[in-house]
DNA sequence: ATTTGCCTACCAAACGTTAGGTAAAATGGC
DNA sequence: GCCATTTTACCTAACGTTTGGTAGGCAAAT
C-alpha cells in the first residue's frame, strides 16, 4: 500500500495487518499481534475496524479490484494479443511489487474469507484468469501463439507471476519493469509460434 | 499419498490432516476437525501422534525429501542441461500430482513450522532452488540457453510448477506426463537461445 | 459539551493437550 | 482351544492458554 506522509489509524491497521498476515498467515496472526505492532491494546483496534475478518476482506477485495481494473485497461488500450499479454503481465507485476504484502495475502489467505465473500472472491479470480485465457486464445487466432491449451497457458502465466511476493525486494537488483519484461520474454517466447528453420527447435 | 489397501491409523491421520491443511490451512484446522473426519475424538489422536506440529513437520519434510531425492537422481542420470531441466520439471510435476495435498501443505504451510525445523526447511528449499539455478547456468555454458539471470529463471520455473496443486485433478484431461511436457516446452522454449533468422524474434 | 481514541476488565468459545479409565483385541502359556 | 494377561485404541473429563470481541470509563482534543 502506497506510503503517505501521515496515514490514519485505520490505514495503519490495514498495513500492519497485511504485513503480519503475509509473514505469519491470517489465522496465526492475532489481534493482539497487530495491536502490539502499533503500540496499542487489541481492544482499541475495534474503534477503527469492525472485525478481523473485515481486515482480510478489505485487503483481498482491494487487491482483486486493482488487478481487475488494470486488466480492463489493458484490454481497452491494446489490440493485438502479444501486446495485451505483455501489458497484462507488466501491470500484474507492477501491482504485485507495489503492494507486496497485500498481494501475498490476496494469493494465500483467501481461504479464510467468510461467506459470502469467499464465493464472490472466487468468482472474481476465475473471471480474471479467464481474461488471460482469452488473450492467449486471441494470440492463436492471430497466428502468433502456438496452439497451446489456453487454460493451461493462462494458469502457467499466472503461476509464474504470482510468486513474486516471495522473493521480490524493492531494493533488489531488478525493478518491476525489468521483471515484467523478462517474465514476458520467457513466457511469450515459450508460447510463440516457432519456425522449423530454427535449428534448436524440436517439435 | 499413495493408496494402499489398508493403512494404519497414523497414516490415516497424516492423510486426513494433509487434506484439511490444504483446504483450510494448518492454523485453521483443529485437531477436533481431523478427529471428526476419522470418526474419533481429538484426544485419541495422541495415541498415534505426538502433536499437531509433528504432523506438519512430517508432511513438509517428507515432501522436501521427495523433491530433493528426485532432483539428485536427475543430476546423476542426465548430463546435458536441457535434458536435466526437462527431467527435473517432470519429476517435480509427477511428485506434485502424486501427492497433491501434501505438496500444497509443503508449499503453503511451512510458515507454521516450529524452530528449528523452520530454519532447516528453508535451507533445504534454498538448496533445491539452487540446483535449478545450476542447471540453467549449465545450459548457458552449453550455449543452449539464453543469457538469462539464472536466479530469476529458476524462480520462474519453480513458480510455474508450484501452482499445480491448485488446479490439477487426477481425472482431468491432462496427466502429469503431459503437464510436465507442456510446461517444459513453454519454459525451455522461453529461455532457449534464439536465432535472428526467426522472423518472430525481437531482441 | 462533545467526540475521539485509547485503556482496563472481562466474556464465551475454542484450542492443543494430559490423565485416567475401559472394552476389545492380541498374545502366550497350558 | 481355552484362559489369563497384556496391549491397543479408543473414551470422557478436564486443564491452562489463547482468541476475537464487548462494555464501561477516562483523558485529551475539538
Amino acid at each position: 500500500m502506497a506510503e503517505t506522509l501521515t496515514i490514519n489509524r485505520k490505514e495503519q491497521i490495514m498495513q500492519v495487518a497485511a504485513r503480519l498476515f503475509k509473514n505469519k498467515g491470517y489465522e496465526a496472526t492475532s489481534m493482539r499481534d497487530i495491536a502490539a505492532e502499533l503500540g496499542i491494546e487489541a481492544a482499541s483496534l475495534y474503534h477503527h475496524i469492525k472485525s478481523k475478518e473485515e481486515i482480510l476482506t478489505a485487503i483481498c477485495f482491494d487487491m482483486a479490484n486493482r488487478f481487475v481494473t488494470a486488466l480492463k485497461e489493458v484490454n481497452d488500450i491494446y489490440f493485438n494479443a502479444e501486446e495485451r499479454l505483455r501489458m497484462a503481465i507488466q501491470y500484474h507485476v507492477q501491482i504485485s511489487c507495489d503492494y507486496l504484502d497485500a498481494t501475498a495475502v490476496f494469493l494465500n489467505e483467501w481461504r479464510s474469507l467468510p461467506e459470502p465473500s469467499l464465493s464472490e472472491f472466487k468468482k472474481m479470480r476465475d473471471s480474471y484468469e479467464k481474461q488471460f485465457r482469452i488473450i492467449v486464445k486471441d494470440g492463436e487466432t492471430e497466428d502468433i501463439f502456438d496452439n497451446v491449451d489456453e487454460k493451461f497457458a493462462a494458469l502457467t502465466i499466472l503461476s509464474s507471476v504470482n510468486w513474486i511476493h516471495q522473493w521480490y525486494k524493492a531494493d533488489g537488483n531488478m525493478n518491476p519493469s525489468q521483471i515484467s519484461k523478462k517474465l514476458a520474454d520467457i513466457i511469450i517466447g515459450g508460447i510463440r509460434k516457432k519456425l522449423i528453420t530454427d535449428p534448436h527447435y524440436k517439435p
